[in-house]
DNA sequence: CTGAAAGCGCTTACAG
DNA sequence: CTGAAAGCGCTTACAG
């Protein structure tokens, strides 16, 4: 590899003139600079990041531990919006898979540190708990999409509280008074509060909560036995029936459409539904179009990052926004 | 932070036996080794690699750049399985998003190389051509689901003729005979090559093909007027009506159940569907579950970086088998 | 089995 | 405006 030493014998001066060069140091002569600019483009030389960083002593890395945030379905936005931000500081990110493996995750910190990461992110693929490794205790840190309760690290997940409130506020605002919900399994984070959104909705509403209309759609994966065809059965059983419903997730929401079709309800017309995620597969692509709580994901990903270049040290949760995407599957057309 | 030369103190001895400590060199008294290890643990020592980087002139960096591999659904797989045999290798990748700019790509680039990457993975989340910018042949180069027409490098890419023929013959099969084509833009690698698929498969079934079962079910984005609706109400008009059809993709499958409803027409009883990509959000909550054809991200990613591995340097664009993905929705029942 | 020297490619601080 | 020296934290090659 071409050094900063060969690039000074070809341009015919010290090395250090060539580093001066290199760094946009004043300091030149507009002569020199030129020859030595020359001299960097004929050697195509690029300075070695490796030696920067020793004699910095900064590496300009921040981790990323991302478990499954780049393989489950637009939550890679976290990621996107994190390497946005990194990238307006000049850091670079360093992305590392964890995968639920304990030993991975080991060596994975082990080689961000051994790399002088100047700040580590952990970011879930779904809101939820983690435990943080000691080690992320040593370096500025923030949590993306989970929260820890032993650890009191800085952490942004999405207002789920708020999502479950405005799903049902836009089924109240067209009118309707009996609505189901269509949970997710209560031991996952979104679940519990998304229905704490769902009774707030009601109570503002003056309309008393009836747990029969709360109905799990799914267990845990391979541990429920409930299905969401029991779940709309249960609902279509109640006496007076649902008139909408608000659905746990959109995988749910394009289920139903297919269920309701055997009570000879159609969405849209007999029946209102709203969800969350936005899943730009499935939500669209349903018809009438779904009408659903988008995840902050890109948002999340950028405010960690923004709070990590901040002087204050605030390790509160900041619970961000969804966005309402409304469609057509909130409204009854006859 | 600190050095060899602070756990070299408190072990009392030179830090050139602590090095040794580290690397396991066996020429290290026991004794000796359990004195510098309890100091490396006392201090928390961790090496810089930043200074063995420099000292053995390799980064153990492989670059990866990704055209939204991270944030479209499911590709990034790719990465998964990049990240997978790089770490076999005890390889880290760097991945960096480059989105269609191009001037981050340069930057990326740029940033790479000064960390003095070993090797670059060029991978974008669908299958096409891709400018390869000249900096990526100063170093060894793979694609991945990608290719190149003027540049020679290695390429793994998903075999869509095969996943063409394999849809159709699903359906064939079955005693299928007239059989429909929503296709994809016909710019897109992957329809060209898909239809080839699937006239191989009439050809092999000795049907001859018939330009008017094939229509378009989209533009690229923000260019085409043609719509799903369209593409299903052509075929529907014809005489004899089709009574499969093979989609393009999974999202033109799904808002094909819902447009065939209009014709009394119910997918797995009085019409038979296959298509492509395997989305996990569509594929498996459509009812009947839908039958179709899983892209090979993951293998490509694992193959890629395993050819990085391997000394024979073959240029060639390789092609990996799509799997069949069999539900219900090939299958007719009354 | 252990250590002193040299050097990887840079930058910082000081001279000229 | 330009350069020689020292040092970042390691490893390689050579002595003892």
């Amino acid at each position: 590899m071409v050094s900063i030493k060969d690039v000074a014998k070809h341009a015919g001066t010290s090395f250090k003139t060539v580093s001066r060069v290199v760094n946009k140091d004043p300091g030149v002569r507009e002569e020199t600079r030129l020859r030595v600019q020359q001299s960097i483009e004929a050697l195509n030389y690029r300075p070695n990041s490796a030696a920067r960083m020793m004699r910095n002593q900064k590496s300009g890395v921040i981790g990323f531990l991302s478990d499954e945030v780049v393989t489950q379905p637009y939550a890679g936005d976290i990621l996107l919006g994190a390497q946005q931000v990194a990238s307006e500081h000049d850091k670079i990110l360093m992305v590392v898979n964890i995968e639920h493996n304990r030993r991975h995750q080991q060596q994975a910190l082990d080689m961000l540190l051994e790399r002088r990461v100047e700040a580590l992110v952990l970011a879930s693929y779904f809101h939820r708990e983690m435990e943080v490794p000691p080690e992320m205790l040593t370096v500025p840190s923030v949590l993306v999409n989970c929260f820890s309760t032993v650890e009191q690290l800085p952490s942004f997940v999405p207002d789920d509280e708020q999502a479950g409130f405005d799903a049902t506020r836009l089924l109240l605002e067209q009118g309707h008074r009996c609505i189901g919900l269509i949970s997710l399994d209560p031991r996952i984070e979104a679940a519990r509060l998304r229905l704490a959104g769902y009774q707030r909705a009601l109570q503002q509403a003056e309309i008393a909560f009836d747990p029969r209309l709360v109905v799990q759609g799914e267990g845990l994966a391979g541990q429920g036995s409930c299905s969401t065809q029991e779940a709309v059965d249960s609902l279509m059983a109640l006496q007076p029936r649902p008139t909408a419903i608000v659905c746990g997730k959109d995988e749910f929401a394009m289920q139903v459409y297919f269920l309701l079709l055997r009570f000879g309800l159609r969405v849209g017309h007999e029946i209102a539904l709203t969800s969350f995620d936005n899943q730009r597969l499935i939500a669209p692509n349903l018809s009438p179009g779904l009408t659903t709580m988008a995840l902050p994901h890109l948002a999340m990903g950028r405010a960690a990052l923004g709070h990590l270049f901040k002087p204050q040290a605030d390790n509160s949760i900041r619970r961000l926004p969804f966005s309402v995407i409304e469609r057509e599957s909130h409204l009854l057309t006859s």
